[in-house]
DNA sequence: CTGAAAGCGCTAACAA
DNA sequence: TTGTTAGCGCTTTCAG
C-alpha cells in the first residue's frame, strides 16, 4: 500500500507538502493541491490513521458507553436509534465510533479507563445512570470531553447533557386530552426513582394547575412499568366512584395492561376513554387499538449528544449545558 | 503521562525489556516481569495503542457494519443483542469495537473501505444483506477477515457466516403443537424473498411430511410481516371449511393480528386454538395472551460471529464455514 | 510557498 | 536473557 513518501516521490515534492495537502493547509496553492490530490487518487492512497494519531496524539475516535445489566438485553430500548444519530454525526467528522460496555474490565481497569489511557478515544457519550461523581471526577482528571444521555440526577458537578423534554411532552399530551373532551385524567405509573418519570409527572400536574383542575390523588398511581401493573391499577381506577375517562401512561408497557382493563370494563376506546403513552413506535402500533404516544426523537438525541461532544473536542473549552429535545404527540387510535 | 521510556528508566532496564513484559514474552523471567509490572502500575502506565498499532501494523479493532435504510430505525430489531455479544467477545481479546453504517461515505469511498485502508480495522462483521459479490471481492482483495450475520443468498463465493437454525426452530414448534393435540397447523406469512423465512417454511413442511400429515395448500399463506396481514389472513383461514386449529407465524407482527382475529371468532386460546411465533421476548410478553415463541439467541449469535472472526484474524488462514445457532421453544400462553 | 529533519511511543531484528 | 538500534507513517517546527 502506498504511503506518504510514495505520493511525495510521484509528485516530485516533499512529504511535508503532501501532508499539508492532506490537511488542506492554506499555504499550498490550489493548483499544487489539485495535482497532489490527483496523484493520491491514482496511487489509491489513504493516510494511515495510526501514524497520524501517533504524531498528533489524537485518536479521532469517540466512544459510546452502554449499560448492560444482564447479558441478554440492553436497558434502554431506544438506545439503538441514539446510536445511529451519534454514528452519523461522528463519521461526518471523519472520526470513528467505538461502542463499549462499562462493566467490561480490561486488565483490572474499566474499559473506559483503558480506552482513554491507551489513547483510543477522545470523547465519551454515556448514560446519566453511570455518571456517579467518581466517574465524573476521573473523566475530568483525564480532561476527556463527555456528554450525558439523560439529565443527571444527584450530581453536584455541572455537566453537559441531552434529554427528551419529558415535561413538555406530558403537557402536550394532557392538553390534547382536555381539548378532545376528556375531563378526568389519571396518571398511571408514577415512579419517583426515575427522573424522566418525575418530569412527566410535573408536566401532568402543571397543566392541571394552569387549567384550574382539581388534582385527585386517587388518580395518581404509583407503580413500575409492567403490563400487569397497568392492568390491575386501571381496574382499580375504573372502580372508583368518579372514575377517570382518560389515562396518561408514564411508560410504555403499562399501556398494554391498561387497554385490556378498559376493554374488559366494556368501555370503548377512544369514545368513552382516552389513553396516551410513551413508547416505541413499533410497539405502539402493534396494539389493538394502536396507542397514541408522546413521540421521542432518539435519533435527534444521538445527534445532539455528538454535536455537544464535538463542541468540546474542537473548542477545547466550552460551557456545560443541558439540551432538551422537544417531544411531540403522535395520535393513533387511543385518543379522539 | 508515562511512556515506555519512563518505565524502563524507573526499572533500570531497556525499553525492549519493558516491551517484552507488556507482551508477556517468555524470554523474560517471571521475577523481572513482576517487578516491571509493579512499576508500570506505580507510574499508572498504559501502552499507547497508536504507537503499537503503527509498529505492528495492526489496529486491534474490529468493525460491525449496520444496515440503515431510513434514518430513523435500524432494520433488524435483534441487532442490539448481536452487538452486545460481539462487544463482549471483542473486549476480552483486548480489541476495540467500531460500529459503522455502510451507507456512510468518507471522501467518496464507503466507510468500510475507508476504515480498512486507513488501517482502522482488522476485521468486519456484516449482515448478509450487504454482502453482494462486489463487496466480497473487495474484502478479499484487501485480505480483511469477515463474517456474515445470516446465511448469505445468491452468493457463489464460499464465506463464513452465522445464522439462527430457523428450520430446526420451526420443526420444534410444529412438533410441540402436534404433541399438544393440535391437528391442523397453518403457516402464516410465507415470504420467499427472505431466506430465514424459507428455512422456517422448510422446517414446517419437514415435520408434516415425516408425520405423514397431508399438506393443505390453503393453510399456507403468503404475505409479509404486518399485523393487518396477520388479522386479515387469519380471518380467511378461520372461514375455511376445515379451518386450522393452530398457526405457526413466520414472523412476529403477524401474530398480533392473528390473535385478534382468533379472539373475534369466539375461539379461545390456547384451548381451541394454538399459536407460535418468532419474536422478541419483550413484545411477545406484551400481548394478551402472551405469545409462545421460537426463541432466538441473538447474543450467542454475536458471540459466534466474533469468535469466527478472531479465528481468521489469529490463524490468518481458516476454512470458511457456516454456523447455526440452535433455536428453542419458549412456551407462553398461546399454546397448551 | 516548500523542504529537511526531528520525533510521536512502540516493536523487533540483531547482537551480545 | 537483555540491550542497541532502526524504523512504522505521519506532522511540524524551523529555515530558506
Amino acid at each position: 500500500m502506498a504511503n506518504i513518501k510514495d505520493v511525495a516521490k510521484a509528485a516530485g515534492v516533499s512529504t511535508s507538502t503532501v501532508s499539508r495537502t492532506i490537511n488542506n493547509s492554506s499555504s499550498i496553492p490550489a493548483e499544487t493541491k489539485a495535482r497532489i490530490t490527483e496523484i493520491m487518487k491514482q496511487l489509491n492512497y489513504t493516510p494511515n490513521q495510526n501514524a497520524k494519531s501517533l504524531t498528533t496524539n489524537k485518536s479521532y475516535t469517540i466512544t459510546l458507553i452502554v449499560d448492560v445489566d444482564d447479558e441478554k438485553s440492553f436497558q434502554n430500548p431506544f438506545f439503538y436509534e441514539i446510536m445511529h444519530g451519534i454514528e452519523k454525526y461522528v463519521y461526518n467528522k471523519e472520526y470513528s465510533f467505538i461502542v463499549a460496555n462499562l462493566k467490561t474490565m480490561m486488565k483490572k481497569q474499566s474499559v473506559l479507563d483503558w480506552l482513554i489511557r491507551s489513547k483510543r478515544t477522545e470523547g465519551v457519550i454515556l448514560p446519566s445512570s453511570m455518571l456517579d461523581s467518581k466517574t465524573v471526577e476521573s473523566l475530568r482528571k483525564d480532561k476527556i470531553p463527555f456528554v450525558s444521555i439523560g439529565e443527571p440526577i444527584h450530581l453536584k458537578d455541572s455537566i453537559t447533557w441531552v434529554d427528551i423534554d419529558n415535561k413538555r411532552g406530558a403537557e402536550v399530551a394532557v392538553y390534547s386530552l382536555l381539548e378532545n373532551g376528556y375531563k378526568n385524567i389519571a396518571y398511571l405509573g408514577y415512579d419517583n426513582t426515575k427522573l424522566f418519570n418525575q418530569r412527566r409527572y410535573e408536566g401532568y400536574l402543571n397543566v392541571l394547575e394552569s387549567e384550574k383542575i382539581k388534582i385527585n390523588p386517587s388518580y395518581i398511581i404509583e407503580c413500575n412499568n409492567t403490563k400487569d401493573n397497568g392492568y390491575n391499577h386501571t381496574k382499580t381506577l375504573l372502580n372508583l366512584g368518579n372514575r377517570p375517562d382518560a389515562i396518561l401512561c408514564a411508560d410504555g408497557e403499562l399501556s398494554f395492561g391498561a387497554i385490556k382493563a378498559i376493554q374488559e370494563n366494556g368501555l370503548s376506546i377512544p369514545s368513552d376513554f382516552g389513553l396516551i403513552s410513551y413508547d416505541e413506535t413499533k410497539i405502539a402500533e402493534l396494539s389493538y387499538p394502536s396507542i397514541s404516544t408522546v413521540n421521542v426523537d432518539m435519533f435527534e438525541m444521538g445527534t445532539q449528544c455528538a454535536k455537544l461532544l464535538f463542541d468540546q473536542i474542537e473548542n477545547h473549552q466550552s460551557i456545560n449545558q443541558g439540551v432538551l429535545i422537544s417531544a411531540s404527540l403522535n395520535k393513533r387510535e387511543t385518543t379522539k
